[in-house]
DNA sequence: TTTTATATGATTGACTGCAATCATATAAAT
DNA sequence: ATTTATATGATTGCAGTCAATCATATAAAA
């Protein structure tokens, strides 16, 4: 018995925000909160997975950015090895102590995840305005970790606006860690304003800047011009240097990370 | 083959801490890092749950204070009805626009989850220092939701500290909903010195000032005392009024709500 | 040293979840 | 109005998970 379209994207994001307000959702409260046998609970799930923002697993599924699932997109194949390289790259970039801040989006994540691994840190403050970066590295030893205040950005599970820029004023970060969606030849930039503002605001708090784009990014525009080139101390990036060349990204090899 | 006591429970630590990175950790993985069995495995999640802040799910275990996991408590017979329907109450009091402040707890937390089932909230401003409850109403229809920010402490995954406390200076609450560990003829106490700090500096932010705690607290004294009775607007709780009577706390009707 | 206690891994049987297949009802398309 | 496409639930076979039980090796206690 097929039922209008409409109704079925209605239900379909009514699973998601359920999955994103607990957390984690077993398959059965699915079906008994949403009415439906465990095939359609099901494939309902496949279709929320698929626009991204949940993560399936042996029973249920979880909500995205809550946490991070290294273990989960393993197994499922979906291992980004470029951004676990980039990521070693830029945790190799971290000193022992000192302060750094971390930008929220999946790659930063992954370098907060490395970061959990670092056996020799001392007194290293970590700053972020990233709830999952904040997740993962709640605990670790040897860091003291500081959330940034400001308003919540769903999508992005950050803490961004007015306020976020203001709580930055009272730091001074050794090295920051900021992603991007995308970069050209003139510079990097970001799909949300919020997140450019910010970011532009956090060029003057940082004396290092690193950016961490893995290839994909290599020509994407996005409406925000955050960065041009020889604002950032350093691009962290998995695209080798002849893809960096033909997209007229060029820089000096002091400023070129290559995973 | 027995094994040292002390290896068990390192191996037990680093399960603990493990789960916390990844947010999630099926069974195979932890088979797979921890280098033991299955079955050991198990018996060690069931070790670690026992101390809390894991919860076990079908294939694997999630880290307490990522996500709320309402369904799973219900599930597992754990639910706390007498949170509950001190959340009922507190909801009621939460007006549809305007400013208010959500505390860490679990039974905040809770607040939280019933706040987003209300359908009426225009433009309500929630602010909160509490990454469960951030989680949990992100999202949700007619709430912008801010963060405040500050250094994270690991056990609550709240945010406290001189940051947290002078980012409450920008900010004036209609209503601000705190939980307590602890109540007795004095007034109400806290465990932690950060925690203790920061709600004390918030009573001179908000308008209205409602504490939410259950019987279980009656009685129970820790270290930090944060408010006496005439400092709070309204006590929220389950506990029968004879009940408090007998602890000695007295209050006016208009400054309690009686789940 | 001898004895006791226990941590471990293997096995077993019941249970649960999953993907695939299929019949059906009904919304869209024509 | 007729045809086509598809959303749904039931069924089935398979695989994964779990708790309980048991033998064993070894740490801890005596």
């Amino acid at each position: 018995m097929r039922v209008p379209q409409h109704l079925v994207d209605r239900r379909r994001e009514e699973l998601h925000s359920l999955i994103r307000r607990d957390g984690f959702l077993p398959v059965v409260e699915i079906c008994r909160r949403l009415g439906v046998s465990a095939a359609t609970a099901r494939r309902d799930l496949v279709a929320v997975e698929a626009h991204g923002h949940i993560t399936r697993t042996y029973g249920g599924a979880l909500a995205d950015y809550n946490s991070s699932f290294a273990s989960v997109e393993e197994r499922s194949g979906r291992a980004r090895p470029a951004k676990a390289r980039i990521a070693e790259l830029a945790v190799a970039q971290i000193p022992r102590e000192g302060t750094i801040f971390l930008d929220a989006g999946t790659t930063i994540e992954t370098v907060a995840r490395a970061l959990t691994h670092r056996r020799d840190l001392v007194r290293l403050v970590v700053v972020t305005s990233s709830l999952a970066a904040a997740t993962v590295l709640g605990g670790t030893p040897g860091v003291e970790l500081h959330v940034l205040g400001g308003m919540f950005l769903n999508r992005q599970a950050a803490l961004m606006g007015p306020h976020a820029i203001q709580a930055l004023s009272d730091w001074s970060f050794d090295a920051a860690f900021l992603a991007g969606e995308g970069m050209d030849a003139a510079g990097i930039c970001n799909s949300h304003e919020h997140i450019a503002g910010f970011q532009q605001a956090l060029l003057g708090h940082a004396r290092r800047v690193y950016f961490c784009l893995d290839a994909s990014k290599i020509g994407r525009a996005t409406p925000h011009r955050v960065v041009r080139w020889r604002q950032l101390s350093c691009l962290i990036t998995d695209a080798p240097a002849r893809t960096l060349a033909a997209a007229g990204i060029k820089l000096p090899s002091a400023k070129l990370l290559l995973a």
